[in-house]
RNA sequence: GGUCUCGUGGUGAAGUUGGAGUUCACGCCGGCCUGUCAAGCCGGAGGUCGCGGGUUCGAGUCCCGUCGGGACCGCCA
C-alpha cells in the first residue's frame, strides 16, 4: 500500500514518486488552489503539498502519492526531521474520515488530564511520546531476551492459574467452574515454578513473566506488571549477579546507545549506614554522617546514651528553612517514630544557631562542624535514636530534601547485597519475620550465630537498585531440607505447619535439588527510567488508574447472574 | 484504611470581600486567503462550574457530604 514511512523521507528521495499512509496531523489551506497537509505515522511527519481542493481534516486516514522535491528556498523547517523536503503533485485518497480528536495529538496532550488520555488511549498512543515509549519497551524486551539466551538461559512459560499461596502479597482469585467454591490464584511471580524447574534439570530458566498483585497502585506499581524472571543451577551469588547485570546492561545500552559501567555493589549494612535506606539513590550526596562518638559523654539529654547519632548536611539551605519548614521536618521525623529531630544552622561567622546549641559543649560544636564539613549557610539535621530508626529517619529526609526526579540522569545502578535474613518480629507470634522469603540461603559466615543471635544473620539475598527505585530482588535459595528446617524453626514454623503450608513445594526438594539461585526485576520500572518517565503508566499501553479501573474499557464490570450461578458465587450486598 | 491535592464549553487555564456563565488560548464549524508549517484575517457555535445537600436576597466562590483523577503513607514475604 505504501512505499515509504513519513518520517524517513529525505533529500536522498528527491525525484522519486512515493506513497505514504497515515493520519492528518495538520492541514493549512491557502485558498482552494493550495494546501499543506502534515501526514503522520509512527516514524514522524512529512509535509504534502496539495494543489486542488480536497476535504481532509484532523486525523483523517489518508494515502498520498506524490513526488519528493526539495522545499523552495527559505521554507525549510528545521523543527522537522523531513523539513528539507516535501511531497508535491499529490494524489490524495481518503481511506477513512474521522471525528475531531478530544485532545491535540502532539506534545500539548502531555498537559491533558490523564484520565482523558486513558479513556482515549488509542489516540494518546498515536503521539510521538507514547510511540517512543512503547518502542523503547520493545527494545528492552528484545535486548533482555538476546542477553539471556546468549548466556544459555531457556525460556519456559509457567501457568497463570496457580494455587493460592499462604504468604506474600494479596492475590487475585479466579473461581473454578468445575469445582465451585475452589479458586485459582493469578501468580504474584513464578517463584515456585522456577525453583521446581531447577529440580527438573532445566539448569538456566528465564521468562518475561506477567505478575499480578492485588495491592494498592502507585506511580511505580500496577496490578499487573512484567518481570524478567530467572533462575540458575550450580551457581553462587557472583554468577547470578553477573548474569542479571549482563541483561540489564544490554537493555540500557539498547535504549541509550551507551554501555553502562559495571554495576557497583554495596552491602545492605553499608547502604543503611550511608544512605539510610535499602534502595539508595547514588545520584546525590548528602550522605548520613556518623556522629555517635562525638557525643559519647555529652550533657545534652536527647543525645546522651543514644545507640546511634547521625546527621546530614543540607547544603546552603539554612536561609530557606524557616520555623514552619523546620517544624514540618520534625513532624515528619516524629511520625516515623523518632523521638525528635535536632536542627542547627551554620551562620556566616561559622558558629551554630539552634535552640539546642546551649546544651552542646564548644568541643562538641567544633567536632560537629568539622565532621559534617559544614559551611556557612548549611542546615544540619541530627537524629539520635536506635540505629535502625536513626538511619530510616535521616534516609527519608535525605530523599525528601535532595532527591531528583527518578528519570533525571545519570543512571546509577547498584547491587545491594547481604540483606538480613530476618527483619523485625511478628507482633502476634513474637517470632522473627523473613526479610525476603523463607527460602533464602543464610550467609555461610553467620551460621554460628543462627540460634544465638538470629537477627544479626545475613542472607544471600540481593536487590538491584536504579536511581532509588528497586528494580528487583533475588537470592541464593535453600536446597537442603536440613537447612530449610533450621530456618523454619527460627521463624517459629513447626514441621506440621511447614508441610501444610509449603508441602507441595518442599517435597520436590527431597528428590535431588541442585544448589540454585535467581532473580527477578521489573521491566516496567526499568523502561520508565530509560524512557525518561517518572510513572510506569507512561510505558504501559493500557494501564489502570490508581483505583484499579480502566477508563477505556470500564473494567472491572459487574458479572451477570448467569455467570455467577455457573461459578457458584453470590455477591453480598454492599456494606453500609 | 489514612494524609495532601485537583475537578469551570472538546482541551488547557483565569475567575478579586459571595453579585448575571464572565474571560483568555487552542480546537471545532463557516467565510477569505498560492508558501505555510502547533499559518494568518473575519464571523459563529459550544458549559447543569463533577454530583447532592446546606448557609444566603444571591454560590463557580463559603460549609457538609459524595463521586472521580493524581502524589504519598499503610500495604507490596
Amino acid at each position: 500500500m505504501r512505499t515509504h514511512m513519513c518520517g524517513e523521507i529525505g533529500t536522498s528521495d528527491i525525484g522519486q514518486t512515493v506513497t505514504v499512509c497515515g493520519w492528518v496531523a495538520k492541514r493549512r489551506e491557502h485558498g482552494d488552489k493550495l494546501a499543506f497537509v502534515d501526514l503522520r505515522d509512527y516514524s514522524g511527519i512529512v509535509q504534502c503539498v496539495i494543489d486542488n481542493a480536497v476535504d481532509v481534516r484532523s486525523e483523517y486516514v489518508v494515502k498520498i502519492t506524490g513526488v519528493v522535491r526539495p522545499r523552495p528556498e527559505g521554507t525549510v523547517n528545521v523543527n522537522l526531521s523531513t523539513g528539507e523536503v516535501e511531497i508535491g503533485e499529490c494524489l490524495v485518497e481518503v481511506l477513512r474520515s474521522a471525528e475531531p480528536p478530544p485532545f491535540p495529538v502532539d506534545a500539548r496532550a502531555d498537559d491533558v488530564d490523564e484520565n482523558v488520555r486513558l479513556q482515549y488511549r488509542y489516540i494518546d498512543i498515536r503521539r510521538e511520546r507514547m510511540q517512543k515509549n512503547l518502542r523503547t519497551r520493545a527494545k528492552v524486551n528484545s535486548a533482555v531476551r538476546t542477553a539471556m539466551e546468549s548466556q544459555g538461559f531457556v525460556e519456559v512459560e509457567t501457568p497463570m492459574l496457580v494455587p493460592s499461596t499462604p504468604e506474600g502479597a494479596r492475590e487475585f482469585l479466579v473461581p473454578s467452574r468445575k469445582e465451585p467454591g475452589s479458586f485459582y490464584a493469578l501468580p504474584q511471580s513464578p517463584q515456585l515454578f522456577k525453583q521446581l524447574l531447577m529440580v527438573a534439570g532445566i539448569d538456566r530458566y528465564y521468562q518475561i513473566a506477567r505478575c499480578l498483585r492485588d495491592e494498592d497502585l502507585r506511580a511505580d506499581r500496577q496490578y499487573e506488571f512484567m518481570q524478567l524472571d530467572a533462575e540458575m543451577s550450580f551457581v553462587n551469588q557472583v554468577d547470578v549477579l553477573a548474569a542479571i547485570s549482563a541483561a540489564v546492561i544490554a537493555a540500557a545500552e539498547s535504549v541509550t546507545g551507551v554501555k553502562p559501567d559495571p554495576i557497583q555493589q554495596i552491602t545492605w549494612r553499608e547502604a543503611m549506614e550511608r544512605f539510610g535506606v535499602d534502595k539508595p539513590d547514588l545520584r546525590f550526596g548528602m550522605e548520613l554522617t556518623e556522629l555517635t562518638a562525638i557525643f559519647s559523654s555529652t550533657e545534652f539529654k536527647a543525645f546522651a546514651g543514644a545507640e546511634s547519632i547521625k546527621g546530614i548536611r543540607v547544603e546552603g539551605k539554612a536561609e530557606e528553612f524557616g520555623r514552619n519548614k523546620l517544624d514540618a521536618l520534625t513532624d515528619r521525623a516524629k511520625k516515623m517514630g523518632a523521638k525528635g529531630l535536632v536542627w542547627l544552622k551554620v551562620t556566616t561567622d561559622g558558629t551554630l544557631e539552634s535552640p539546642v546549641v546551649k546544651f552542646l559543649s564548644a568541643d562538641e560544636q567544633s567536632q560537629l562542624i568539622s565532621t559534617l564539613q559544614a559551611k556557612a549557610g548549611d542546615l544540619l539535621l541530627i537524629v539520635a535514636d536506635k540505629w535502625s530508626m536513626t538511619c530510616e529517619v535521616l534516609g527519608t529526609l535525605r530523599n525528601d530534601l535532595g532527591r531528583p526526579p527518578v528519570h533525571q540522569g545519570p543512571y546509577r545502578y547498584v547491587w545491594v547485597t547481604e540483606f538480613p535474613l530476618f527483619v523485625g518480629v511478628d507482633k502476634e507470634t513474637g517470632q522473627p519475620k523473613p526479610g525476603h522469603h523463607p527460602f533464602c540461603q543464610p550467609h555461610p559466615d553467620d551460621l554460628d550465630k543462627f540460634e544465638s543471635d538470629p537477627m544479626s544473620v545475613r542472607s544471600l539475598a540481593y536487590d538491584l537498585v536504579l536511581n532509588g527505585w528497586e528494580l528487583g530482588s533475588g537470592s541464593i535459595r535453600i536446597h537442603e531440607p536440613e537447612m530449610q528446617r533450621r530456618v523454619f524453626t527460627a521463624l517459629g514454623i513447626s514441621e506440621d505447619e511447614a508441610n501444610r503450608k509449603f508441602g507441595f513445594f518442599l517435597k520436590p526438594f527431597t528428590y535431588g535439588a541442585p544448589p540454585h539461585g535467581g532473580f527477578a526485576f521489573g521491566l516496567d520500572r526499568l523502561v520508565a527510567i530509560l524512557a525518561g518517565e517518572e510513572n510506569i503508566r507512561e510505558v504501559i499501553a493500557f494501564p489502570k488508574t490508581q483505583s484499579g479501573q480502566d477508563p477505556m474499557t470500564n473494567a472491572p464490570t459487574r458479572a451477570e447472574n448467569k455467570q455467577l450461578d455457573e461459578l457458584g458465587i453470590r455477591v453480598l450486598p454492599p456494606k453500609v
